[in-house]
DNA sequence: TTGCCCATTTTTGTATACACTATGGGTAGG
DNA sequence: CCTACCCATAGTGTATACAAAAATGGGCAA
């Protein structure tokens, strides 16, 4: 069954870093996960000089962290840089959808209604796996749109990264991070080129995203209680 | 005189990265330039895997393009990337100077001032090398020291970026592409603590910078005429 | 029981070999 | 004279081998 993926050119590593991705985009991988070379090599079928480009490559993208000597981790970003991506996130897609405001098709904006609908329902059937698809969708097919190219290769980074920390520090009580409407709202502003808007639509939203996560400092975080309440249990 | 750089853990590979992106920074390697592995290997004393490492890092940070069984080439980009280059740096460097706006320490603004005399200076004696590094060095101080790390990363790559296509782009005519007292402004806005005033002033200065370059359609860059009459000449 | 040390094992760092692909020049044919 | 093909060369893609570093775990002493 990989037979097509080494029938082209380059595609082994590309794919090995879009696996990875995507595991982690849907939390399959947490934070701090190890990832070995030779293990990496078994599963894919391929050698580790395959597996050390993928993952210097997700390195660079900030997926991973890659220490000397040491197993390359998905990354664990601390509460500050959790903060700063966040901030980073609001300024660059805010300017996106203030790009793209009036400028979208009305298939395109069918596309993203789409998926709304398919999140909203999702949501309602308490399917999380299926809502974080298409609530990446959505902003994905942002970034992926995005009149500024570079703009949109940097969120694409940002949405990743998000994803990351969204969980590592989601409030366990919290079945979901959901904001119902924050994306009608968005495409609403899209659909009458309301810049200003728009970029406060996103703002609100990553904004009210930030909040519904646990970013208290690190002493709770290490929680010795809920360890050994685990283990006594 | 390349025993103290092995000496460490994974110096080697962060050496030729930083070698080449330095080269990049400084014109001494033009847009368009080839790199082969094998002869980098020689230059640097390592073998190919070290070297493709780096080249895997650098083509991460657009600095190179590698396609493949190609060999890897300093990027070029098109004139449509160019004006994306420059939105994208206008938004990021924007934004840091308008958090650093009133954070910075006496001593650190004395830093700053003092990159701006030297490039006076240099401008001053036609030393265009010169001028160019403390240039760069300014804009490089404001991404280093930037509240928000991963926008400091961000802008640090968008200033390679520039620095690429000003190579490419700069008007033959002009000795220098140096805009008189635009440092100065922002200075100013960063010593008072104007936000907004900062954010003007680098977005003024960066549409001065776009508008020194010759981005006129490519018919007039793949220049044939000038082609046949070096030839003929 | 606790803390430390050393051998073992795991895992990464680097070099090298071989196969495959692109590139360029030269030659035969039109 | 120009075009198309072919072959030699240059260069990358991948696998593998060996060396070195870090993690692991058991045993010993305080």
């Amino acid at each position: 069954m990989l037979a097509e993926v080494k029938a082209g050119g380059r595609i082994s590593d590309q794919h090995i870093v879009d696996m990875i991705r995507q595991a982690v985009l849907s939390q399959r991988l947490p934070p701090g996960t190890r990832l070995p070379e030779v293990a990496l090599g078994e599963i894919f079928g391929v050698s580790r000089s395959v597996v050390r480009k993928a993952l210097t490559r997700l390195a660079s993208y900030h997926v991973i962290t890659q220490q000397p000597n040491q197993v390359a981790r998905v990354c664990a970003p601390d509460i500050d840089e959790t903060h700063e991506i966040f901030a980073a996130r609001r300024l660059v897609e805010g300017e996106v959808v203030a790009l793209l405001a009036g400028k979208l098709e009305p298939e395109q904006c069918a596309v993203l209604a789409g998926h709304m609908e398919a999140e909203k329902a999702a949501y309602a059937e308490g399917d999380e796996g299926a809502r974080i698809e298409h609530s990446l969708a959505i902003h994905h097919y942002l970034a992926d749109h995005s009149p500024n190219r570079i703009l949109g290769k940097m969120l694409s980074e940002l949405i990743l990264r998000t994803s990351i920390v969204i969980a590592l520090y989601k409030q366990p009580s919290l079945a979901s991070c959901y904001l119902e409407g924050d994306h009608d709202t968005l495409l609403a502003c899209l659909r009458d080129g309301d810049a200003d808007g728009a970029r406060r639509a996103i703002d609100n939203h990553l904004a009210g995203l930030e909040k519904l996560l646990d970013l208290r400092a690190q002493e709770n975080r290490i929680d010795l209680a809920a360890i050994f309440g685990k283990l006594g249990g």
